[in-house]
DNA sequence: ACGGCGATTATACACGCGTACAACAAACGG
DNA sequence: CCGTTTGTTGTACGCGTGTATAATCGCCGT
């Protein structure tokens, strides 16, 4: 009597791939990439080792995979954050900002995931590439946000007024997320929007009444 | 006839570990953290695998000991920074921000090193302890230029400004060193400095007589 | 109802990893 | 100049890795 041979149903090719890439993200958030092995990942998405190298050229490919749809995920949030809010400008700018600072967003398990590819990144043209994309999407929609504030415009201003709000946002993200004891709940975002709108001479805790419980912290 | 022993110095012990731990960071910083192989770390610092395990315990201990070394050094370009510079607070606040937004600290093997201990720092409480210390001990010194600079104070207020000026640096440090193409020649520093004083109300540019080419690039 | 395609499994392989340990030799005291 | 100490080397081991490939069986067209 042989050992049973595992049941297994046939699925799509889009589900499977997906499952693969899902627990790929899972796995490097959770302990790191070295912790992402074809056999963890496979065990994970519920098929055998074999399954992977069936859908994917290499692990290396899956990895690709997994970094796009991080990036992927993370730059539409913002997006979806400023779609079924008021038309505002500043109250559209506020959303935009607060959706990058709270979870699914801010967490400890995407930071960690975004630092474990980090140097795959830098390696990889492609994964590069995939970068840059993602900065300079997310980038250009903050300066879009910021170029429809009622302000007099200043030639130039923008990208740079742009470049420093991704960046505050970036590290209030990485620093919220990594040591969430260090701060009051809330206070990440109200400290966001507090500095944006005073690098660019707004008030954005005025335009917080999409946000339940912030935009009353501060004195 | 036997192939011929290795030839070798007996050294001090520090200098053994100060080798490893910088062939450590090196190698991390060039390939990520699965580059830095035991094998790969001994023939860059000149010895053998075995002697890792004479002054470590444990791989894991050197790389305990690396990102010590790593956040130790970091945080201490800051405030050397401020050493034999002006006593005006604007002065020294701008020297500051400037020291980490340019090499060594703004590289991005340094970004990369940083990233690559990140998942470790998480699940390893003597790590946690490590990267806390280091950014409250960081935040602080930003948080007394803050204090120093004239102009009436707010309770409770430069804690958030310091948070705010901490997640700004961070981040332009993070895409400045991934992204160089991306920015203009000093444009990080620009920017750093620019932002910062709109939020804390001050014109840092006014007070970069320290350094070489920067503070005349805005309009 | 059944034949064949191919999605999925199972097994095997070569390699590199961190670790353990015994042998060796460089430096130092007497 | 020799004996001791111990920093350093060399080798071996077990394990987990990504990959390759043959065997299997779920499913769809007819």
């Amino acid at each position: 009597m042989q050992p049973a041979r595992r049941l297994y149903r046939r699925e799509s090719e889009e589900s499977r791939r997906s499952a693969l890439i899902a627990a790929t993200q899972e796995l490097v958030a959770e302990g790191g990439p070295e912790a992402a092995t074809v056999r963890a990942i496979s065990e994970r998405a519920g098929v055998t080792p074999g399954l992977i190298r069936h859908y994917f050229q290499s692990k290396d490919e899956l990895t690709r995979a997994a970094y796009r749809a991080l990036m992927d995920g993370m730059t539409a949030k913002g997006d979806d954050a400023i779609e079924g809010v008021g038309a505002g400008p500043e109250e559209r700018l506020a959303a935009f900002i607060a959706a990058s600072l709270r979870p699914p967003v801010l967490d400890a398990g995407a930071v960690v995931l975004w630092a474990g590819y980090m140097h795959k990144v830098r390696s990889d043209p492609e994964l590069m590439g995939v970068h840059e994309a993602a900065y300079l999407t997310y980038r250009d929609s903050l300066q879009k946000l910021i170029e429809a504030l009622p302000r007099a415009p200043r030639t130039g201003q923008t990208r740079r007024e742009a470049i420093a709000c991704n960046a505050l946002i970036d590290g209030l993200w990485v620093e919220g997320s990594l040591l969430p004891s260090a701060f009051a709940p809330g206070e990440i975002i109200t400290i966001g929007l507090h500095s944006i709108g005073a690098m660019l001479g707004i008030d954005l805790l005025a335009h917080t009444s999409m946000l339940p419980d912030f935009g009353k912290m501060l004195p």
